[in-house]
DNA sequence: TCTGGGGTCCTAGGACCC
DNA sequence: TCTGGGGTCCTAGGACCC
C-alpha cells in the first residue's frame, strides 16, 4: 500500500525580500519594513543615510514584501502603497535590489541542492524538493517520516549557513500538501502533514488555502456556503461541477481530499518571455506619441535582450496595454518565422497596436514573445530548409 | 494619485483540413 | 447537396501564482 508514498518538501524563504535587506540594514530588525515601489530618484540620495518611511512615498507601486512586524499593522504583499501608507505610514520602505536577492535565491538553491538533488523551482523563494531518494530506505514505515524530520532540519540549518536567511519547510506525501503545510507555523517552521493528519490539520482550513484557489473562486466558494476545506471536500461533487466546470469542479474535490499526483519537475522549457512597464503617470496616445514609442521600442530591445541571452527565438509576438480604469487588452500576431530580433519584433509588434483601441489613456505597455524554441535547433532546421 | 512585473494554464470561438 | 465529426492552429481574455 505504501510503495508509491512520496516524501515532497516545500521549502518557503520567509518574508524573502525583507530578509534579505535586513541582511544589509541589521539595525533595521524588529522595526515594521516594506519592500516595494520604484528606486529612489537621484536627489533623494541628499537625504543621506535615512531610510525613509511609507508617509513620505508618493506615486505607484505596490509591497512586494513585508516583514512580520508590517504585516502586524494590516499591510501585506500586492497592496498598494498609497494604501499601505495611511495604514503605517511609519514603517519603512525600501525599493526591491533584485539582483541582490536573485543572488541569495542561488546560494539557497545550491545549498538545498547539495543534500537533495531532486528540485523543483517555483520563483525566486521557494522551491520543491522530492526527498525519496534520500528518505527510500524505510519508505513507508514512520520511522522514515522521523527521517524526514532530520533532513528538512538539515536543509533550514544548510539554508541559514549559506545565505544568513531562515526558510520553512512542509514535508507531505505531494505538493499540494507541502504547499499548504510549509505555510502552517511560519516563520522558521518544520510542519510534517502526512495523509492521516488530513482531517484534522488539513480541513478547518479556509478553501483559499488551496494553490489554485484564488480571490474569484474563493468568493464563489463563500457563496455557496463552503468556507472550508473539509466543507469543500464534502461537498457534492456534481455541484462544484455545476459551477466551475468539469475539469476545475473534479480538481478542486481531489485537492479538497489532499490528493494530487503531480511529479516534482527537474527542468521546464519556459513558454514566454515578456517585459511590461506601468508609466509613472498615464500617457496619452496622440500628445505623448514620442515618449510612448521611445518606451515601447525600449520594451521590444529589453525582450530581445532576454531571448538572446537565454538562447531562444520566438514566432508570437504579443502587445499588452493596460487603460487608465485598469482594463487590459493583448493583440497578438503569429509570424511565418521565429525571431529575437528587437525590429523585427518591434514591427509585429507595432501592426498588433494598430488593432487595438487608443481612445482612453494608458497605464501600462508590454512586449512578450512566445512560442519559443531554442536558438540553435531553430537555426539549424532554418539551414536545413534554406 | 488604489491596483508591479514576470510568468502559466484554461476556455472558447473561428479558420481550416481531413 | 446536406450533414457531421475530429484535430490543429490562432487569437483574446481571465484566473491564478510568486
Amino acid at each position: 500500500m505504501h510503495a508509491d508514498a512520496r516524501f515532497i518538501a516545500h521549502v518557503d524563504m520567509d518574508a524573502f525580500y525583507a530578509s534579505v535587506e535586513l541582511l544589509r540594514y541589521p539595525e533595521l530588525r524588529g522595526r515594521p519594513l516594506v519592500i516595494g515601489g520604484r528606486r529612489r530618484p537621484a536627489r533623494d540620495a541628499a537625504a543621506g543615510t535615512t531610510i525613509p518611511t511609507l508617509r513620505q512615498y508618493s506615486g505607484r507601486g505596490v509591497i512586494t514584501t513585508a516583514t512580520y512586524e508590517a504585516r502586524a499593522l494590516g499591510v501585506h504583499s500586492g497592496m498598494g502603497l498609497m494604501k499601505a501608507a495611511r495604514l503605517a505610514p511609519d514603517a519603512l520602505l525600501l525599493p526591491a535590489d533584485f539582483d541582490e536577492y536573485r543572488r541569495c535565491s542561488r546560494l539557497f538553491k545550491e545549498a538545498v541542492r547539495a543534500l537533495a538533488p531532486n528540485i523543483e523551482d517555483r520563483g525566486i523563494d521557494e522551491i520543491f524538493v522530492d526527498l525519496g531518494d534520500v528518505v527510500a530506505p524505510l519508505a513507508g514505515d514512520d520511522p522514515a517520516w522521523a527521517r524526514t524530520r532530520e533532513i528538512a532540519g538539515s536543509i533550514q540549518r544548510a539554508v541559514r549557513e549559506a545565505t544568513g536567511l531562515s526558510c520553512s519547510i512542509g514535508v507531505a506525501p505531494n505538493k499540494l500538501l507541502a504547499k499548504i503545510a510549509s505555510d502552517l507555523q511560519k516563520p522558521a517552521g518544520l510542519t510534517i502533514l502526512r495523509e492521516a493528519d488530513i482531517p484534522v490539520r488539513l480541513w478547518p482550513l479556509p478553501a483559499r488555502r488551496i494553490t489554485g484557489i484564488g480571490p474569484k473562486a474563493g468568493a464563489r466558494l463563500e457563496a455557496l456556503g463552503l468556507h472550508t476545506i473539509g466543507q469543500l471536500a464534502q461537498a457534492d461533487p456534481l455541484l462544484l461541477i455545476e459551477h466551475f466546470g468539469e475539469r476545475h469542479g473534479v480538481w478542486m474535490h481531489e485537492a479538497a481530499q489532499g490528493r494530487d499526483d503531480r511529479p516534482v519537475l527537474t527542468f521546464r522549457e519556459p513558454k514566454s518571455i515578456s517585459r511590461e512597464t506601468t508609466f509613472e503617470t498615464d500617457l496619452h496616445a496622440v500628445r505623448d506619441r514620442d515618449q510612448l514609442s521611445r518606451i515601447f521600442t525600449d520594451l521590444c530591445l529589453r525582450v530581445a535582450g532576454d531571448l538572446e541571452r537565454n538562447g531562444y527565438v520566438g514566432r508570437t509576438i504579443g502587445l499588452k496595454l493596460r487603460y487608465d480604469n485598469f482594463k487590459t487588452v493583448t493583440r497578438d500576431q503569429t509570424l511565418d518565422q521565429a525571431t529575437r530580433d528587437a525590429r523585427a519584433i518591434r514591427r509585429a509588434a507595432g501592426e498588433c497596436l494598430k488593432r487595438v483601441p487608443l481612445d482612453r489613456r494608458i497605464r501600462l505597455l508590454g512586449v512578450r514573445v512566445g512560442a519559443l524554441s531554442k536558438a540553435d535547433a531553430s537555426l539549424a532546421s532554418h539551414s536545413r530548409t534554406v
